[in-house]
DNA sequence: CTGAAAGCGCTTACAG
DNA sequence: CTGAAAGCGCTTACAG
């Protein structure tokens, strides 16, 4: 070490100081500081890995990075992370296990800290795999079906439960629903919630009024279409979004079709995003806290837990409870016929 | 070393079997490679890098991840490293040259193989650095005054210029602009590019007609009403969107304004953008290409060139050819007398 | 308070 | 074709 020989130390001293080890002499420390600050000297965390076995760095698998949810969580995943000066790994996976399959080996191979991952849902083995070796994992987003890591989800039921709710308390009666398809988690839960809580409120759901599809913005188009023809007839007079990339084209969609927001029609989508406040009417919606997400994902995966034995004796599933944002989409629901009058 | 035990080899021979030396035996190869699954064996890159000198680490610092242009640039990076099995980095500034420090210092105790700064347009001095350690840098979007790195930057004058001349080519004469503030790089050349262009073909521009502010969405509500007040009087015909951001309220505030487009007001925005597909109408804008910047810039830092002594006699700025793409927000000027005999 | 020595898990000349 | 040995740049018991 080359700060050691300008100094006039060994190495292990000139490492002591640098590692503000309490019992060097605050003179000598000076004195490598010095040299190490003359040298610009920069410590090589390979090999402080490599002995430590700690590593600085955390890794996140995420779908991509359009829908404003999951933006969210990496940028506040890597904020929290570069506040502790950890690094985070980046990985888009387009859903595709491969890939996902690729980074897990990865993080083992680089001995990485932690690991988020918000994909496909699949790879249990490897996710398992890596908890063996004492790196910590959570899934975020979708359950990962026979993992032992913990998992975080928006609740996506109850998300559903309090829109379709906030509705009904302003007077609607006849509620249409654009979703995503069953077999993801999300779609399954916030058609439950639609479900249950118009039926505990003895509300009629008209099957007709729902449309289930990809979770891409051209449904968008696709599901306003067959929104629009059954609107009139059914006399619908609110709409809840369920699947946010369609909301994308729908929106457009409904503005164009001339569609007056809220008079005519109540919107509310179940996961929200900038543009929502953009938009005019500016959109209510669902807020399904992605930064809270993060945090509690951070915590989990946090290196200070790093080489802590950690028992799962079975996945924790965390749910974070969403919160209704009101903007100005959502009108209370006038009588047609009394207004005639 | 287990595997080379369980193979009942040295770890010598483990070693290269692993890495695929030709002078190993195939039958010994295979009785390692056996071994290695057996155990299911992952080599550590930490040892690895600290012997070779080589890592597999690539770094990304930029300024946000909304911004459709920066996102499609992180995107594209991590997808062309993925295809590598080489990892990205990724640090979110927001513009702090602070935290665009700490990347940098991070990225060479990190022995990172190249990095990329897509920021503050600052910290040339730490950027200097890197590349005398070895660490291939480029600069993209910004300029980094006193940076020896090479740079990839959208060609913003060209861009401006293909867009204005789109509009005269059209028939427009009176046309806006809104922009970003001069002290920013695309501020200033797109400016000058609307001017020349305009000068060039003698026509006037109304200086009531130009607003230039923040790079941010707010801009666009406050721009939108000043060019609200000018536009009828001035008889303005076509409007040049040169900052992004402000898009996004930008575009609402028009459509809730009524100004029918393409018919009353032809746009084109200096920047693309997903969302201007599913608008109504489509949004016609230039494509500064993100994509290809990636590529270039990957290409550039590519580890392949590692250690290769990079005799930097002067710092290469890139500029990529601009594309127009035409949707339906732009139509031929109609003079209103005409229409109306 | 400081130093000499061992060792983290690999790779790679150098012999054979 | 294979093995023993050295070494990458650190940290950390172990002595002193």
């Amino acid at each position: 070490m080359q700060v050691a020989a300008l100094a006039g130390v060994s190495k292990s001293t000139a490492s002591r100081a640098l590692i503000n080890d309490p019992r060097i002499l605050p003179t000598t420390r000076e004195a490598v500081l010095k040299a190490s600050d003359e040298l610009n000297y920069h410590p090589n965390s390979l090999a402080r890995s490599l002995k430590t076995k700690k590593t600085s760095m955390l890794g996140i698998a995420i779908n991509n990075l359009q829908n404003s949810t999951l933006r969210e969580i990496v940028e506040r995943f890597q904020e929290l992370a570069g506040d502790e000066n950890l690094q985070v790994l980046l990985s888009v996976t387009h859903g595709n296990p491969d890939e996902e399959a690729r980074f897990l080996d990865m993080a083992i191979e680089l001995q990485l800290a932690g690991v988020i991952v918000a994909g496909s849902g699949q790879n249990s083995d490897r996710l398992n795999r890596l908890s063996a070796r004492g790196i910590s994992t959570v899934s975020m987003i979708r359950l990962v079906e026979g993992a032992e890591a913990h998992s975080i989800l928006p609740d996506y039921y109850q998300s559903s439960v309090l829109a379709t709710q906030h509705l009904i308390s302003q007077g609607h009666k006849k509620i249409s629903f654009i979703g995503g398809h069953k077999i993801y988690t999300s779609g399954r839960e916030t058609l439950k919630g639609f479900y249950d809580t118009m039926f505990a409120s003895n509300l009629r759901i008209d099957q007709s009024c729902v449309h289930l599809g990809p979770y891409e913005p051209s449904f968008g188009n696709v599901a306003g279409k067959k929104f629009l023809e059954t609107m009139r007839e059914s006399k619908v007079s609110a709409l809840i979004v369920a699947n946010h990339e369609a909301s994308h084209e729908l929106l457009p969609f409904l503005t164009q079709s001339k569609i007056s927001i809220p008079d005519e029609l109540s919107i509310i989508c179940l996961e929200d995003a900038e543009w929502f406040t953009w938009w005019h009417p500016p959109i209510s919606a669902i807020n399904n806290r992605p930064k809270e997400m993060a945090e509690l994902a951070f915590e989990i995966i946090h290196p200070k837990n790093y080489g802590v034995k950690n028992v799962i004796t079975g996945a924790e599933n965390f749910r974070l409870a969403p919160i209704l944002v009101e903007r100005e989409s959502v009108g209370s629901f006038k009588n047609p016929r009394r207004a005639k009058k």
